[in-house]
DNA sequence: GAATATAATTTTGAATTCAATATCCAGGTC
DNA sequence: GACCTGGATATTGAATTCAAAATTATATTC
């Protein structure tokens, strides 16, 4: 006999909380843009009921604003909100990093470095779709490595509110060569299990993200 | 003429958002206790509609477990979630002492320091409630002068999530008067302004606040 | 013609209603 | 007596309905 599978069943405010966040931070409802709740609703053919509770919940995680008598909007990203959040996520990564250092096992480790080394394949040959994508799993990876919930799902949240920002940045040859050399030493450091030094190359990391992003947005506007 | 003075009017889901909070903060409904939505509603005079509105937003702040179709329960405190999140709560603080050093005003710096006297002479005379008020102003204060309200967000979010657990642990003297300790140095790193020392104070002493709760925990089962 | 006031429309907020699911309990079977 | 089965009851999930507020449109005055 095969597993018992569980048919998934979710409620719809969940599946709408989803739905809706990813429109958003694809911008496919673009920043700062009204949220007309009969419309939303028409398109997924649910009651106003439940998209009104996963308007709630989206409005916690910031990615709605939400005026009483007068709707929801989807929040602008700002230069500040990116600006605020880097040096949190810095302090987050470096936080997973330590910790990461301390709890993963062996195979967790040779798996991250395999898919650090996976990343740098792609760099040396101009694939920046597979590149980001790698980089974004190693991140993830960090964080689970490091056995702690809490700081996962705070990493998470804060990650999917800057998402947006970063895909609209195509960056520089310059800044993602140094991003990866960045990446070389942040390998090295785990490879090694030195916990604070990892950490230290993380919180760096991300400070170097946030100017990088900064720079494109002053070019842009 | 005086102020415009706005007329406070709040959705009922936010309203309901506080008070259920504080019902299970406070220990009115006990951790892991099933939540009847009639029940609430009747105790309120609402509606189910905002109510269930206000338990998808506890759920997400982690003071709620949603089961679908089964309801909700006020969620349980474990050991393994205080252990999580004081480290996090730790590298917040960090970074927040860090950037109060930067972005403080003088004003604001003399005025945390008289929080600070303030408390010692409560701790001297033994008092501890005001002694414990005066603590939560202090890192609040912190977190303020920081300037990053992304940052102080999800502090604000941490520290709501373990103060239940803090309420319980009356601490011992001998570790109250480590804490004092502690805050002596806290307070000398921020009148220097030294945000790196100011950091690594904040984060040890949130990592022993964690060995204190720890402790008090073991002895009571 | 501009500005204000007023009426109509639309949209949000909340209560109610209906449907689906789970829980509880009695009866039956082994 | 323990375990399953089926149905009554209660609770949750979601749609609908009603009420209040905001927005828009229209009319009126200067």
């Amino acid at each position: 006999m095969s597993e018992p599978a569980a048919i998934p069943r979710r409620p719809l405010h969940a599946e709408l909380v989803e739905r809706v966040r990813t429109m958003i931070v694809e911008g496919e409802i673009p920043a700062g843009e009204r949220i007309s709740e009969k419309e939303l609703c028409a398109r997924f053919a649910v009651s106003r009921t439940p998209l009104r509770e996963a308007l709630k919940v989206l409005a916690l995680e910031g990615y709605v604003i939400l005026t009483p008598n007068r709707g929801a909007s989807a929040a602008a990203l700002t230069r500040a909100d990116l600006e605020e959040a880097f040096p949190v996520m810095g302090a987050l990564e470096a936080l997973a990093g330590e910790l990461a250092c301390r709890h993963a096992s062996e195979e967790e480790v040779r798996a991250i470095l395999a898919l650090h080394r996976e990343m740098a394949a792609h760099h040396t040959r101009g694939e920046r779709q597979p590149y980001f994508r790698l980089n974004e799993r190693i991140h993830l990876a960090i964080a689970e490595a490091a056995r702690n919930p809490t700081l996962e799902r705070m990493q998470r949240s804060l990650d999917g509110r800057v998402r947006r920002g970063r895909y609209q940045a195509n960056i520089s040859q310059a800044r993602w060569d140094q991003a990866m050399a960045e990446h070389e030493r942040i390998a090295d450091a785990l490879s090694a299990r030195d916990g604070a030094r990892l950490a230290e190359e993380l919180r760096q990391h991300l400070l170097n993200k946030m100017h990088a992003l900064s720079d494109k947005l002053d070019e842009s506007g």
